[in-house]
DNA sequence: CAGTAAATACCTAAATCTAGGTATTTCATT
DNA sequence: AATGAAATACCTAGATTTAGGTATTTACTG
């Protein structure tokens, strides 16, 4: 029987995936969370075999949430449910030591070979995100190391994306139109992206939005 | 016994749906499709009470299904599932006549309530929903019309939220950096944003990356 | 207490985007 | 053959972003 504990931020995924398992034999759903945070309280008392988490979330997101548990010495498994396909990610989630990822239009019989296979010590990658991989693999190495903004930078990233200028920002959180160009610039390095486009991309693909 | 048709782009979320439904009595999945083309496709054949439609899809998207079923004289109700909350949407759906609208990470039971509502003949939005609905309510009326970009734009919309500059781009097209200028102010105007934050996020929502 | 991360602010020059136009060619449909 | 949509191209002025810096204050952490 293997443990399963779900993390997303959408209770039709969490109650459709609860669905799926109910019918399964060896796979039991022992709990579920719709954000890192309530993940992280609840599993204080729970101790599954396998995570199945969504990376995409609002709050503490997929791999800040993975960090925390490695961080803890927790010894559980851990597999990604994803929307993107996106290299860039994989190659994090890869570093930070998931086991597997599965894209969120696989279908049932992947997610149930996944489960056991990841729960028998092997690893799973679903064949698109693993061609995706490879492709990107040779290029910017750097971008592995954690993108982590702060909460300005967050915030000034959402006012952006919502077609704020620089100067309606600062107008709007009270602080210099330099100051904002300077956490624009900060925000740009940081996510290794060329311009507003990439900022607004990335937005998106980390959830904020 | 209400009959009902899923289509989501996501594996795991139809055979979510369906497993929710497996224990529910009076509602029972007839059919899914992984995308607006194949849904068409199946629809020839089937005529559930309830369309379960997912709003960012590839290939063809939810509003352009909803409008080709219209166009049809097909005579369903239709629940919409979104992720994003955006009354940019809700409102072209409700000129397209969409009978409801439910976020992703609504509930079982709020699912369930939603669909009987309507197959009752009712509507049922989703509070959270309706709510930024109202307060976007008086803003802008004629972005309700019909958002149709041209195959040209579309080209030019995906290269510029991959951090393409105008310059960049005309190369890589082969045409004058004038025209490609061209292109994004009729795409702002047509989309009715503000800048290319605007620009590049209408890409993601409408699932154009 | 020293060190560091975060948030703040300033400066300049160059690149890019935005807004307001006008205008021609191509292609498909009536 | 005419209409209209799509794609093309050009022009100018002003707004905004980008790239390269430097520097101060605050708050937490070892």
């Amino acid at each position: 029987m293997i443990r399963i504990f779900v993390v997303d931020d959408h209770q039709v995924v969490i109650d459709g995936i609860s669905s799926i398992f109910a019918e399964v034999e060896e796979i039991k759903i022992i709990g579920s969370a719709l954000n890192g945070v309530e993940a992280l309280r609840k599993l204080e008392t729970e101790s599954p075999d396998v995570l199945l988490l969504d990376i995409n979330m609002p709050e503490m997101d997929g791999i800040q949430l993975v960090r925390e548990l490695k961080k803890q010495g927790r010894e559980l498994k851990i597999l990604i449910l994803t929307m993107h396909n996106n290299p860039q990610f994989t190659k994090q989630l890869i570093a930070e030591g998931v086991q597997g990822c599965v894209l969120k239009n696989a279908g049932k019989k992947d997610l149930i070979y996944a489960i056991s296979e990841i729960n028998n010590g092997g690893r799973y990658y679903t064949d698109a995100v693993e061609e995706t991989l490879k492709e990107s693999l040779d290029k910017t190495q750097e971008a592995i190391n954690q993108v982590q903004l702060t909460k300005r930078e967050v915030e000034i990233v959402k006012l952006i994306a919502l077609e704020h200028t620089t100067n309606e920002i600062a107008e709007k959180l009270s602080i210099s139109a330099y100051t904002v160009d300077t956490h624009r610039k900060n925000i740009i390095n940081k996510l290794g992206v060329k311009n507003l486009a990439g900022l607004v991309r990335f937005a998106f693909e980390k959830g904020l939005l």
